[in-house]
DNA sequence: CGAGTTCTTGACTCGCCTCAATTTGAGTGG
DNA sequence: CCACTCAAATTGAGGCGAGTCAAGAACTCG
């Protein structure tokens, strides 16, 4: 695979095994336009850890994620920058319809890009009501997870932040249905405190507390058993 | 105005005296469609505290907010409800792409609506792109909305907030540009404090203070005077 | 003018942050 | 493979901001 050598150049969109198809912003097209798109797009790898864009940039590009975390943030002078939310395949990245970008994005692990430049995007949106429609489910989609992180941070303690951010993750990492989740957390500590708004020392001692509790397992910092989801849901006061 | 006078049962749309054509969902559409949305949109109005709609309610219709301001929120067991926004003129009420209500409505002042049925308004959002790119857009900002408030939530303090919500309240209702600001806030403090995430004490608390430094006078306990509209951003940190 | 609601103020408590010290883990070179 | 180094994570002690509980003041409406 051409694609995964490509560090630093951008290659062509890797279409013909495109992880996230079904999903994609190129279904919903008629043939003629999904080969236009096919050809404005790009595949990009980015490294675990490196910038995507920055708050205050003029909009370049936009881009769906094919693999990867990528987390969305924004620096708040005087504290530790604010995560706004994570972002998993096949969710799209960057899209506003101002010109600058509000917030700043990163790969959390290393990530797989498609690259649409912004102006071929937005000709492309005009000429299709199904790009359209598509890009208002998400939309959509990201409103409605914001409104919950809204409600996560202003209404829960500590603990059970800590507790719903692992079944949370847990669950879209999940391979098979069931019990006995064993994942691998694709976030710093740092990061779950900056995306969960306290202090990575909290996240520290309430991990530490779900581990006395046997609510979780750790194998290794990073990697998380869930023995009974249920009960870490249950904790957070996130079943129903 | 008929309308003015229909409390229980809903009117034909006002559309002669539409207060928010400019930016209503009725533009963008053609001549032809516009009479179809007429047909099918009614004016409601609501008494000041009334619910519009109820989390996990059927999603039974949408509705654009021609006046007053509309709290959305969500009940949270053993706690008190979070407000997840307040919603104003022009702005759209009640979108998802899913069947049921993800937060409840109601009117914290008295609101005049127009109203949607639901599939009326889905079919109408099948035939036109117009309509689509509209609602797009409204969503775009009703996410960059919610994820400025995720900051706001996690990272400033209760005076801060407090400053913050004045400050925001104090621009929506402006009537002239300039200082010097005179205005009725639309919430109660309970609401004020389930919207910022805090209790009504604290609230009230940090209220004196701003009196204390001269950045707000209080005419009456809704009525708030804001001399100097940036000494009270600053205080906030929410220049730039 | 009273009765109920809404708002303010006070005293006390507790959860989370701050600062600081270890401990663990990952990467590097001998 | 092990010692060394640096970053990441855990653990501890102490302080402060915001919550809780409770009283009193100020509005609103009949």
């Amino acid at each position: 695979m051409p694609f995964r050598k490509a560090l630093s150049f951008d290659s062509p969109a890797p279409c013909d095994t495109c992880p996230i198809l079904e999903d994609s912003l190129c279904l919903p097209l008629p043939e003629k336009q999904r080969n236009g798109v096919r050809c404005m797009a790009r595949g990009r790898l980015v490294p675990q850890g490196q910038p995507i864009f920055e708050e205050g940039e003029e909009v370049g590009f936009f881009a769906s994620i094919l693999t990867g975390v990528v987390k969305l943030f924004r620096a708040v002078p005087g504290k530790p920058a604010q995560i706004v939310t994570f972002l998993y395949p096949p969710q799209f990245l960057g899209y506003t319809s101002g010109d600058v970008h509000r917030y700043s994005a990163a790969a959390t692990t290393e990530v797989e890009l498609c690259i649409y430049p912004r102006s071929d995007f937005h000709s492309m949106l005009e000429e299709s009501g199904g790009l359209r429609r598509k890009m208002l489910e998400k939309t959509d989609q990201d409103l409605e997870l914001a409104r919950e992180w809204v409600v996560m941070l202003s209404r829960k303690s500590s603990y059970q932040r800590v507790a719903g951010i692992i079944a949370i993750f847990a669950q879209r990492t999940q391979r098979k249905a069931g019990t006995n989740l064993r994942f691998f957390l694709p976030v710093s500590r740092a990061d779950l405190a900056a995306y969960l708004g306290m202090t990575l020392e909290t996240v520290s001692r309430n991990i530490t507390i779900l581990r006395q509790k046997r609510l979780i397992e750790l194998r290794s910092t990073r990697e998380v058993v869930v023995p009974h989801i249920e009960s870490l849901l249950a904790e957070a006061d996130m079943l129903n």
